[in-house]
DNA sequence: AGCACGCCGACT
DNA sequence: GTCGGCGTGCTC
């Protein structure tokens, strides 16, 4: 961890000043400081170093990261030494820098928040154990050269650098290219070279030779990752949850590739940091993970490739709230790296992507699997139970055979409880929330989750409840009554399945919960078209698209896609495999309206004064206009506190950087200003009424 | 966030 | 002339 004396010499001539990054959540400190480095520690600093620094006060002491070095420091004031470097392993790669700092600049937010999604915390006995075994591979190395050079002297020309595990990397890349089909080294060898592409991938699953199963599009992408990972350069694989990471998994390591670096929610803080270390030292890797793995430090970067990225969990939940694809969009451009959507259903955002040219689109039809439309307002017949009759034919049929998927709208027992006198809608006496019955038997608010134990009626006073409306717990109930002796399997949010066998069976399941079947199931039944289409959101269509096209996507290559119910232009579009044509109208639509994303969107929230402000500063700008401001309901969910306005600025994309550090400046003056207008606060709350951004919001306008 | 600096009114 | 109120701004 000593470097070169080329690196030594540089530092006693050019680095006298260390520009740092600080840790902190105040945006006013968003910016870099000022350090001098002692002599003692003038040997070890290195840029992107983790260190410790005194701030605000002699013995206040802060984290940051090395930035870089300069000759002299513009600061006008004294500056403070580094105190000390919490590790020699430069954390904070120059990519995944300017990375950070583009991202945080087109979101309004800090660099830090980025970083910390970016750089997982350090734990010093994983550091240990990787940094030893580096070098006892490099050791090893050495040693197979040196015997490889003392046997022939060609071996000795082509030796490989003394890199971990670069050794045994050798007898895997030929399995790699043995198991890479021609057309995904075809889009690999464009992707290095920084193509962007969107590809809708075939439905159906695909047996591994392991005997696993996979969704195609799941071996799909694992093999691109491995073509681009075999031409020397790293990829970033992206996906929303773990089970399509496990998927992705399975793959990779049947064709193969069994080491690649892991970023996901359930890992411990271990685990995390080792494949963060992995993903550091100097080696292509490829890199699979959740939203967090775009931001990981990968060698020679080649391509990002982004699983379903229209699904709404690849967005960050926490400040400054980007999604991945925007993150990968950045990254690739900057990196010059590849960049590869895949999706049965794509998004609205990739759409308009493609339509200015921007990423390209597959020429060919992806395979489909028969979708057949049977709408009971159309051709009215009798229910048998839950489904129409001519649905329940085609379960009976699908389940002689093998397994038979029936996805449903809502999870629990009833989503929706009335008054058994009346029929009034329930409402929950704490918050007036909705009642509904999560478990059969009992009711409870959808808001609060408060038990509705002694409820009456708000209009007739009765104490009876009655359920309305089928959940998944409730729908499986009455399939046990209809296909008896029939082995019947739910999985939801709360208890979701990743996998069940060949063997005949009913498997319920709500939407994105639905478990893969070996060989794929016989028949796929969607249910509550209606209810999914009435979902209050400006992204509806475009939601169901996505959640059938994948739910479509786990049936067997002969197996048969019967859309139960619903009619109109999204159900048609689904039905006919027109998906493309309704979301170009689509995207024209939001064109004329201005919604995104035609034009992006920033919310800007905060206490009427400070929005109004803040709404200031946008003023004479082109392109630019904003909704409201309007008052923020209080209380909800989120327990908003009263007096609150929100408004919604929209602006073009040309425009974004422009709005963005305007309203970062608005952000800084209002939070800088804070702690002396305000003086009598409660301590440790936040000040409710500070000015609050969030860029790109997908839910923006669904209230 | 905290904390020092600084500019006006009441005191020894 | 000095002490201390809190509004203002900075933190290398």
């Amino acid at each position: 961890m000593v470097g070169t004396a080329f690196e030594r010499a540089e530092g006693a001539a050019g680095r006298t000043v260390a520009r740092i990054l600080l840790d902190s959540a105040l945006p006013q400190l968003d910016h870099l400081f000022d350090y001098s480095i002692p002599a003692e520690l003038a040997d070890e600093v290195r840029v992107g170093q983790r260190v410790r620094v005194p701030f605000r006060s002699r013995d206040r002491k802060s984290f940051g990261y090395i930035i870089e070095f300069v000759a002299r420091s513009e600061f006008g004031g004294e500056l403070a030494p580094i105190a000390d470097i919490v590790s020699a392993v430069p954390q904070l790669t120059p990519d995944v820098w300017r990375l950070a700092r583009a991202v945080a600049d087109r979101a309004g937010g800090s660099a830090g928040d980025i970083l910390r999604l970016a750089i997982p915390t350090r734990q010093i006995r994983v550091e240990k154990q990787h940094l030893a075994a580096a070098e006892a591979a490099a050791n090893a190395a050495a040693v197979a050269n040196a015997e490889a050079a003392a046997e022939s002297e060609a071996a000795a020309a082509s030796a490989v650098v003394a890199q971990p595990e670069a050794a045994v990397a050798e007898p895997v890349a030929e399995t790699q290219a043995e198991a890479t089909a021609a057309p995904e080294q075809a889009i690999a060898a464009e992707l290095v070279t920084g193509a962007r592409l969107a590809l809708t991938p075939s439905h159906g699953p695909e047996r591994l030779h392991t005997g696993e199963w996979v969704g195609g599009w799941a071996a799909q992408l694992a093999r691109v990752a491995i073509a681009v990972h075999a031409l020397g350069r790293s990829v970033i694989l992206v996906a929303p949850d773990y089970r399509d990471l496990d998927q992705l998994r399975d793959a990779l390591e049947a064709l193969g590739h069994a080491e690649a670096v892991r970023v996901d929610s359930r890992q411990s803080n271990g685990e995390r940091y080792a494949g963060f270390l992995r993903a550091l030292d100097g080696v292509p890797r490829i890199i699979l993970g959740n939203r967090s793995a775009v931001y990981a430090p990968a060698h020679e970067l080649g391509a990002i490739l982004i699983w379903d990225d229209g699904d709404p969990v690849l967005a960050e939940p926490l400040t400054p709230y980007v999604h991945a694809r925007d993150a990968a969009l950045v990254r690739a451009e900057q990196a010059e790296a590849g960049l590869f959507f895949s999706g049965h259903a794509r998004s609205a955002e990739v759409q308009r992507l493609v339509e200015l040219g921007y990423v390209r689109a597959q020429e060919f039809p992806p395979r489909r699997t028969r979708i057949v439309h049977a709408d009971a307002s159309i051709a009215p017949e009798a229910f048998a139970g839950r489904v129409p009759e001519f649905a329940a034919r085609t379960i009976r049929e699908g389940l002689r055979s093998g397994p038979v998927l029936v996805q449903v709208s809502t999870p629990g027992y009833a989503p929706v409880a009335v008054c058994g006198e009346c029929g009034d809608l329930a409402r929950c006496r704490a918050c007036a929330g909705p009642i509904g019955f999560r478990v059969v038997g009992r009711a409870s608010c959808r808001w609060c989750g408060e038990y509705a134990t002694d409820w009456r009626c708000g209009t007739c006073d009765s104490r009876r409840l009655e359920e309305r409306g089928m959940g998944s717990a409730r729908t499986v109930e009455q399939f046990e009554q209809q296909f008896t002796g029939t082995r019947v399997i739910l999985s939801d949010g709360e208890h979701p399945r990743e996998r069940v066998d060949a063997r005949p069976a009913l498997v319920v399941a709500t939407r994105g919960a639905e478990p893969l079947a070996a060989g794929g199931y016989r028949a796929v039944v969607l249910l509550d078209a209606e209810r999914l289409l009435s979902i209050e959101t400006l992204r509806a269509g475009e939601d169901c698209l996505r959640w059938w096209e994948n739910a479509a996507a786990l049936a067997a290559p002969n197996g048969i896609c019967l859309m139960a119910s619903g009619g109109g232009p999204v159900v048609q579009a689904f039905v006919h495999g027109r998906t493309e044509a309704w979301l170009r109208s689509e995207l024209r639509d939001r064109q004329a309206l201005r919604y995104p994303p035609a034009v992006r969107v920033a919310s800007v929230s905060g206490g009427p004064d400070e929005v109004e402000r803040a709404l200031r500063q946008l003023d004479g700008l082109p392109g630019v206009d904003h909704l409201g401001p309007t008052s923020i309901p209080p209380g909800g969910a989120a327990r908003t506190p009263a007096g609150l306005v929100r408004a919604i600025v929209r602006f073009e994309y040309g425009q974004g950087s422009e709005v963005a550090s305007r309203l970062r400046g608005a952000l800084v003056a209002d939070a800088a200003g804070a702690s002396s207008r305000t003086k009598s606060r409660a301590p440790g709350r936040a000040r409710p009424e500070a000015l609050r951004l969030r860029f790109d919001d997908r839910g923006v306008f669904d209230g």
